[in-house]
DNA sequence: TTGCCATGTGAATCCGGATTCACTACCGTA
DNA sequence: TACGGTAGTGAATCCGGATTCACATGGCAA
């Protein structure tokens, strides 16, 4: 499988970049140290020249999603900033979810297929900023006044939580009768505004 | 590990029995064949005698749990049957996440850890089965003026998945500062019926 | 020119399980 | 007592992937 050798990007990025790839097409599992290698075009050895283990190549493409999606998560955020917070949450989540949908392979990755200690640790730590994400404007919703008190942390949870597992199904790899994502995303609207006691 | 050997029960029971039990205390990983043969007092050959394979040994247990699971939320709703829609659908949720709670390694297993494309497989028609049960009484809520007009499927859904990832947070390994199951279950009931519509 | 370092190679090796299989032990029946 | 079938044994084998390592290659500085 040599493709075009992208040669003007150097190996340890074209290496992250397959391990990505094969990740968004085909899960952990079709990530394998040769399938890696081969699709940068390089040998299996040359990645241990620039990563001490497998692991360690997979926790620093983890890291490197996880914070685009904390990224996109909190521009979302930002954008919204003079609307009123359940707005706010809304367009949070909703971006959460399109995403997903956009590249469902990779959020299943992301949000729950289990690989290692190294990644699963790293898992937790983006689901948490993930939470706090949505906490920060729960409690500015609360403190507005424009939703009720409530424990802030494990609705946070339970958003972020809910709107994953709900994600995986319509998700996950051989669910036939799916319903469009506009659907899904539809009902992830009112979902996620009812859940936090919007008006 | 000779345990005091229950022969009592016959080996194919025993085989099962402990799957489970390893899986509870260790999730898939610590339940490998020559520890389930081990803990059930006889050889690993002794499996292939009873299971054509270890996927299928696995698929056995994994029924069997979620069945109870099932049966014990469908149980709670029968209790309630005469309560309205929303305090059904919090017991209901509830009961799973009490369960869940007490027997965190087991639920994370059924939940969220994957195994093998057979197991997989039944635990996307387990969720399915739970969500049915949530998306019954979510109908008859709509019916009886009780709840909103909404995506019954979807919500359902939502609600397992949510709840279920909710739980994954708490549950899960490594997790330090939890909060306690108390405020866990309490945050959860105010979380369902909310997400449902209820007044 | 020579030596050294960084990078790349890919076949050989290692490793942790699942699976097999030739053999034993026991039990009920002819 | 012999026979066949069922259950049990556990060391040997197989298998898929990660990891190693002895051997290039090319660039650069002494």
């Amino acid at each position: 499988m040599a493709e075009a050798e992208q040669v003007l990007i150097p190996t340890r990025e074209r290496l992250l970049r397959s391990a990505r790839e094969l990740i968004e097409e085909g899960g952990y599992g079709a990530a394998s140290v040769v399938a890696i290698a081969d699709r940068a075009g390089v040998a299996a050895g040359t990645l241990y020249r620039h990563f001490p283990s497998k692991q360690e190549l997979f926790v620093e493409v983890f890291r490197a999603v996880c914070a685009r999606e904390e990224r996109a998560m909190r521009a979302a955020a930002e954008q919204m900033s003079s609307n009123p917070a359940p707005d706010r949450l809304e367009m949070v989540l909703a971006t959460f979810a399109r995403r997903a949908l956009r590249n469902p392979r990779l959020a299943w990755a992301l949000i729950a297929e289990p690989v290692d200690p190294l990644v699963d640790a790293e898992r937790l730590a983006y689901r948490e900023r993930y939470a706090q994400v949505i906490a920060q404007d729960l409690r500015a919703g609360i403190g507005a006044g424009e939703l009720p008190e409530q424990n802030v942390e494990l609705t946070a949870a339970a958003l972020v939580g809910g709107c994953g597992e709900a994600l995986v199904g319509p998700l996950s790899p051989v669910s036939s009768k799916r319903p469009s994502d506009a659907e899904v995303m539809d009902a992830l609207r009112t979902f996620v505004r009812r859940a936090v006691g919007a008006a």
